[in-house]
DNA sequence: AGCACGCCGACT
DNA sequence: GTCGGCGTGCTC
C-alpha cells in the first residue's frame, strides 16, 4: 500500500491545500482530519491543519515533502466548527488555511499543544473560609476563598484568571494549608448545586412570551428580538441561557465590540452559578488558549466575545445570542471579511441550536428576512416601570443662522431643560474643530496631501488633521492659493460645537466625549461618574455617547444632523442614519423624565424623516426597504465588491479591467444568469493614505450564480499577472463601499 | 504573504 | 568593489 498523502491548509493566502508525505513513523490510521502538522513551505516551517487524506497527489513525487510533525492526535475542532470553518472559507473566497488561522487563538497557530496550561485544579480544604484570621489582611486570597468556595469540585487556572485571580494568591493560600491541588477533571459536574446565583427578574408577557417561543423551540430556529431601549432584551437572553443552562447546554453570547464593558460582563457573571468565559481584549496569548479549550471541552458554560468569539468550539453547544445584531462591528473589515452575525446563524443551522439576534433598531437584513418567513420576529414594545418613550421631533433650520452647529430654538431649548435640573445630550458626528478650513477669498480648502479629503481642523492644539491617513500638519496662516488672509473654518464639529456651547452656558459644565477627549482609559470613567452624579450639564459627542451607556438624568437629546444620511453616497446612509438616531435617543430619560429628540434638519418634509419622527423605525424601515426592493438593491440582491489599491492609477485599472474580462468571459461560459458588473470605478475617496483605490461591483439576483462566478472567478484572477502588482481583497455581503 | 534570487545604481 | 532598491517567481 503507498504511503498516503495528507493534504494540507496552511495559513497562506494561496487558495489551495498542499499536498505531503505524512510524517515518519506515523501510521496512516493515526492521521485524523482536523490535526495539526509541523511541515517545511519553502524556506520555513509552517503549522498547518490535515483537511484530507489521499492515496495520490497531482504534485510529482519529487516534489513531495514530508511532514515534519504531528502535533495534535485527534481534530483539534470538533467537527461542527470544522465544518463552519469550512463553509467561511468557501462563503467569503478566502483560502482554508488563512481562514483556520484566523479562527484560532495564536498559540494553536503556533503549535503549542491543545492543552490547559495545567489539568491541575485548585480546589478549597476544609476550614478554610473567607473569614479566616490568615488571610485577613490578603484581599485577592480571600476573594480566591470566596470564589473556590462556590465551586466545591474544584477550579482550572483558565477559569481563576478570568476572576483575576493569580497563581501567587493561590500558592499562598497553599502554603497556609487552605487549598489544595487536585488533578482531576473538572468536567460535568454532576454536584447538585443552584444554577441561579441571583434570582431572575420577573418577565413581563412580553418577555414571557418571547421565553415561552424561545423555550419551547427545538433543533435550529433563528429569533430576531426587537425591544426598543429598555425593554429588556437582555433580561430575555438571560432566561434564556438559564434555559439552556437546565439542559446542561453551553450558550454562545456575541456582543458588539464597544459592547464589551465590565458591567456588562458583571451582570452575566453574578446571575449564574456556572463558569462563565470572556473574551476580551484584555486577555493575553495563553489566557486566550486556556478560555478557547473551557469552551471546547465544555468547561465553561457561558462563552461571551466579540466578532472572533464565534469560531469558539463548544462541547455542548445549546444557544447562540447576538446582542445589538444590527451593529457594523460584526463584520471583519480586512483579510476574511466575516460577518459574525450570519456565521452565528449558520452556525445555529449546523448545531441544530437557537439563535436569538436581538436589536432596537434591527439591520434590513434581518427584518428582510422576516418577512420571508425565516426569522420568527418576537417584539419588546413595553419599557420597563412604564417608562414613556421620547418624544421625537423634527427641527427645520432651512434659513436659520447656526452657531456651533446649533440653532437658536434649539440653544433656547436646551437652556430651559438645563434650568430646571436635568441633563441635555448633543449628538454630532464630527470630530474635531471644523470639518474644513476655507479662503473666504478665492474658495481654497484645506485638503490632505495623500487623499481626497478635506483636512479637519483642529483647535487643542491647532492643527489640520486627516481623518482618514493619520497625517497632520500646522494650520495655514494665509491661503497657499490667494496669500488672501481670510481663512476660516467650516461647518463644526465635536469642539466648536462645546466652544459655543461653554459660551452660551456658562454656569453648566459642558463635557465632550470623543476619541480625543477619551485618550486615557480611565477618562471614560470618570466622565461617566460625573454624568451619574446627575448634576445638570451637556454632554457633546460622537457616537461613543451612543452606545452601551445610559444617562438616566438627561432628558433632551439633539441630533445636531441628520441630513447626511439621506443625501449619502451609499444606499445604506438612510438605514445607517435611523439607527443612529434611535440609538442616541435610547440612551436618554427614565420613567420619571420623560426624554424629547429634536432633530436639526433642512429636510423636515422627507418622508424618511417623517416616519421616524411620527411613527417609529419600523415604518422607516418598511418605506426604505420598499425603495431597495424597487432599485434591486441589497437584501433583495445579492453583491461581492472586489476592491483594488495601488501606487498607480494605472495598476489598478488593469487589474480590474481584467477582472471584467475574465468575468465576462466566465459567465457566458458557464450561462450563468442575472448577474451586473458595475465599474470598475474609482472608489468613492479615490485616493487614500498616497494610494489609488478602485473596485467592482458584482450584482446578482441569486446568491447561487454570484458564488458560482465567485468560485470561477477567484481561480483565475489569483493566477493573473497583475494580481501581483496590486494589494486586492474580495469582500462579500460588502457592508460599505469604500 | 514571505522569502530568495537577480539585476541595476551609488556609496564607504 | 559591496550594500540595497524592488521586479519576478515559488511555495506540496
Amino acid at each position: 500500500m503507498p504511503a498516503p498523502i495528507i493534504q494540507v491548509a496552511l495559513p497562506s493566502p494561496l487558495r489551495r491545500l498542499f499536498d505531503y508525505r505524512g510524517p515518519a513513523g506515523v501510521r496512516a490510521e493515526h492521521l485524523p482530519i482536523g490535526a495539526r502538522v509541523r511541515v517545511p513551505f519553502g524556506n520555513r516551517q509552517l503549522v498547518g491543519l490535515i483537511a484530507g487524506i489521499a492515496e495520490h497527489s497531482s504534485v510529482p513525487a519529487g516534489k513531495l515533502k514530508q511532514a515534519a510533525e504531528l502535533l495534535d492526535h485527534q481534530s483539534l475542532l470538533p467537527d461542527s466548527l470544522w465544518q463552519l470553518c469550512r463553509w467561511t472559507a468557501s462563503y467569503y473566497q478566502h483560502g482554508l488555511g488563512d481562514t483556520l488561522s484566523s479562527a484560532l487563538p495564536v498559540l494553536l497557530r503556533q503549535g503549542e499543544p491543545a492543552l490547559a496550561r495545567q489539568d491541575m485544579l485548585w480546589q478549597l480544604l476544609p476550614g478554610a473560609y473567607p473569614e479566616h484570621p490568615a488571610i485577613s489582611r490578603a484581599p485577592k486570597q480571600k476573594q480566591a476563598v470566596q470564589t473556590l468556595a462556590m465551586h466545591p469540585h474544584g477550579l482550572s487556572h483558565a477559569l481563576l484568571s478570568q476572576w483575576g485571580l493569580t497563581r501567587d494568591a493561590l500558592e499562598s493560600l497553599e502554603r497556609k494549608g487552605l487549598v489544595q491541588r487536585i488533578t482531576q477533571s473538572p468536567h460535568h459536574s454532576n454536584e447538585p448545586r443552584p444554577l441561579l446565583r441571583e434570582p431572575a427578574l420577573q418577565p413581563n408577557d412580553e418577555q414571557q412570551a418571547a421565553l415561552d417561543r424561545i423555550i419551547a423551540a427545538e433543533g435550529f430556529q433563528c429569533w430576531l428580538l426587537e425591544g426598543v431601549t429598555g425593554s429588556g432584551k437582555t433580561e430575555v437572553y438571560l432566561q434564556a441561557i438559564e434555559h439552556c443552562l437546565k439542559r446542561q447546554r453551553q450558550a454562545l453570547v456575541l456582543i458588539p465590540e464597544i459592547g464589551l464593558t465590565p458591567q456588562t460582563m458583571e451582570r452575566f457573571r453574578r446571575r449564574f452559578n456556572v463558569p462563565v468565559v470572556i473574551l476580551h481584549s484584555g486577555l493575553n496569548d495563553r489566557e486566550r488558549l486556556d478560555a478557547w479549550i473551557a469552551a471546547r471541552d465544555g468547561e465553561a458554560s457561558i462563552v461571551i466575545g466579540t466578532r472572533s468569539a464565534i469560531f469558539t468550539p463548544l462541547a455542548r453547544p445549546g444557544l447562540i445570542i447576538v446582542d445589538e445584531e444590527h451593529d457594523l462591528s460584526y463584520k471583519q473589515q480586512d483579510g476574511l471579511r466575516y460577518n459574525a452575525r450570519d456565521l452565528a446563524v449558520y452556525r445555529g443551522h449546523l448545531e441544530q441550536v437557537g439563535v436569538i439576534l436581538g436589536s432596537a433598531t434591527p439591520s434590513f437584513e434581518s427584518l428582510h428576512n422576516v418577512q420571508r418567513g425565516r426569522y420568527q420576529l418576537l417584539r419588546l414594545t413595553q419599557r420597563a416601570g412604564n417608562a414613556q418613550p421620547p418624544r421625537f421631533q423634527s427641527l427645520d433650520i432651512r434659513s436659520r443662522p447656526l452657531e456651533g452647529g446649533m440653532s437658536r430654538p434649539l440653544i433656547q431649548l436646551m437652556g430651559e431643560h438645563l434650568r430646571q435640573g436635568n441633563q441635555v445630550l448633543v449628538f454630532i458626528n464630527r470630530r474635531g474643530f471644523a470639518p474644513t478650513l476655507m479662503c473666504h477669498d478665492c474658495g481654497w480648502m484645506a485638503e490632505c496631501r495623500r487623499c481626497d479629503a478635506r483636512m479637519t481642523l483642529h483647535q487643542f492644539p491647532p492643527q489640520l488633521h486627516c481623518h482618514h491617513c493619520g497625517s497632520q500638519r500646522p494650520v495655514d496662516r494665509t491661503c497657499p492659493s490667494c496669500q488672501g488672509e481670510q481663512l476660516r473654518p467650516v461647518g463644526a464639529g465635536t469642539e466648536r460645537t462645546e466652544e459655543h456651547l461653554i459660551s452660551c452656558f456658562p454656569d453648566f459644565p459642558v463635557l465632550r466625549i470623543d476619541r480625543d477627549t477619551m485618550g486615557r482609559k480611565q477618562a471614560m470613567q470618570e466622565m461617566l461618574a460625573r454624568i451619574h452624579s446627575g448634576e445638570p450639564c451637556v454632554l457633546v459627542g460622537t457616537q461613543m455617547l451612543a452606545k452601551g451607556h445610559h444617562f438616566p438624568d438627561v432628558t433632551l437629546v439633539a441630533i445636531l444632523d441628520a441630513d447626511g444620511g439621506l443625501f449619502s453616497a451609499d444606499f445604506r446612509g438612510p438605514e445607517r442614519m435611523a439607527q443612529q438616531i434611535i440609538q442616541v435617543a435610547g440612551r436618554a430619560g427614565r420613567a420619571s423624565k420623560p426624554g424629547q429628540v429634536i432633530i436639526q434638519t433642512h429636510m423636515a418634509e422627507h418622508p424618511l424623516l417623517l416616519d421616524l419622527v411620527e411613527h417609529d423605525y419600523a415604518r422607516f424601515a418598511e418605506r426604505e426597504l420598499a425603495a431597495r426592493q424597487q432599485a434591486g438593491l441589497p437584501p433583495y440582491s445579492f453583491t461581492a465588491l472586489l476592491r483594488a489599491e495601488a501606487n498607480d492609477l494605472a495598476q489598478t485599472d488593469a487589474f480590474l479591467d481584467g477582472a471584467v474580462e475574465l468575468a465576462d468571459g466566465l459567465l457566458a461560459r458557464h450561462r450563468i444568469q442575472g448577474l451586473e458588473l458595475l465599474g470598475p470605478v474609482p472608489s468613492p475617496m479615490e485616493r487614500r493614505a498616497g494610494r489609488y483605490r478602485a473596485q467592482l461591483l458584482i450584482l446578482a439576483t441569486q446568491r447561487s450564480a454570484l458564488h458560482q462566478l465567485l468560485h470561477l472567478l477567484l481561480v483565475e484572477l489569483e493566477q493573473q499577472p497583475q494580481a501581483r502588482r496590486v494589494r486586492w481583497s474580495i469582500d462579500v455581503d460588502p457592508m460599505d463601499m469604500f
